[in-house]
DNA sequence: TGACCCTTGTGAAAAATTTCTCTAAATTAA
DNA sequence: TTAATTTAGAGAAATTTTTCACAAGGGTCA
């Protein structure tokens, strides 16, 4: 391939944000067909089961290396293993959640049972009713302990699950704090100074888009 | 504009994907400015808070007409009525939920308080112990009581909300019933025909983009 | 071995999207 | 009223992303 290698050996020149988003659909598509004992699979097998085009997932993978046997196709467990360390799922990322409502209760139990690899170390709140009680396993503090809680955990990803008024205060204590990557829940856009990763998960935002391509029908 | 209106007055040759998703952060920032008693905002201060390039947004806005004034810039309350109607927030939409676990509570709550608009008309499940419960205002069915229930309700829209193993099937019965749009929480690509929209809200994906960017540096 | 399928990886072409740049419109100040 | 300033809208350029098309690799079976 022809994609410059660093010293870690796999970055290069520029990876376009769409082939990072798909990497994690194939990933989802090959843990599916790992589960139902499938061994390969060509690149017309893994995109018909994506919708995404075949061309389009070999050049996606193109950008990191070469796994697949012409002819053969991928060997299964062999790209799992790839596109895991690609995405770097093979470090634990320790996460702090800020919110302890009711969409942050259903979040920590979710990421308790789905997501080996991301665990939630401390959850924060203001309201003084939740503060000293748990969430999944982990104690409620109130938002000010941030800075003192991640001196000690040093966690490097928040998700912001507050309302729409608390979520830029939220965040900027986070990035105070050390915290390099960011879930938003909050249905605004977060400012964060550059070098800061921000992935907004706004459920009003999805059903605004269902909405528009509903109406122009 | 030289856009191609058809007779609903409001439609045009073709409008990039991109371009509705960030419709829909626009219409949050004007909410916010407006919530803050603001009266007016040029594109450049649009978007220093959206984080988006003012000419991105002023060509984002002209493939729907033209609603600022130069020298002056956007008349929010105008603006934010221009938006929602493009987006079709103007209309009601019934929402069936499939899937009544943790997730779908949560969401059947969130989208009580957050979502003039969406309203969840129904809700599903295999569980015989959820089903005759309620959630939120809405009676719990068996799944397979979904084509008779839609039948009387003629909801179009979907979430499912379901494990990974049975969001396929969920996805067809919804479509089978009349559903046009989905909103997918499951960790796996829906297939659905072509004209059927399908959103998907997957957060282990969105995690592990997250961490792949972490790891980018 | 040789003929025949398949399927990958990739350079090049095509398409889509974003950004630039400039003209004209509206406001404010003198 | 005029000059200076601000800002929208839009054609054109630049960039990014997707798709195409094909050479080369690898397997199978006669």
């Amino acid at each position: 391939m022809k994609t410059a290698t660093d010293s870690s050996g796999e970055r290069l020149l520029k990876v376009p944000q769409p082939t990072i988003e798909r990497l994690s659909t194939y990933l989802q598509c090959v843990r599916g067909l790992r589960a139902d004992g499938v061994l390969t699979a060509s690149s017309t097998e893994i995109a018909a089961r994506t919708g995404i085009n075949a061309a389009q997932f070999r050049k996606d993978l193109s950008y990191f290396g070469e796994f697949g046997t012409p002819g053969l196709g991928y060997e299964l467990a062999e790209l799992e293993a790839h596109i895991s360390r690609i995405m770097g799922l093979d470090a634990r990322h320790d996460v702090l959640l800020v919110g302890a409502g009711n969409l942050g209760s259903a979040l920590s139990q979710y990421m308790g049972f789905e997501h080996r690899g991301f665990h939630i170390v401390a959850a924060f709140d203001v309201d003084m009713e939740k503060i000293g009680q748990t969430i999944g396993a982990c104690l409620i503090h109130h938002i000010d302990e941030l800075p003192k809680v991640n001196a000690q955990l040093n966690a490097q990803v928040g998700v912001v699950a507050v309302p729409r008024a608390a979520a830029q205060e939220a965040v900027d204590k986070l990035v105070a704090s050390g915290v390099q990557a960011i879930l938003n829940f909050a249905p605004m856009s977060l400012l964060v100074r550059p070098g800061i990763v921000v992935r907004n998960v706004d459920l009003t935002s999805q059903m605004e888009v269902l909405s528009y391509y509903l109406r122009a029908k």
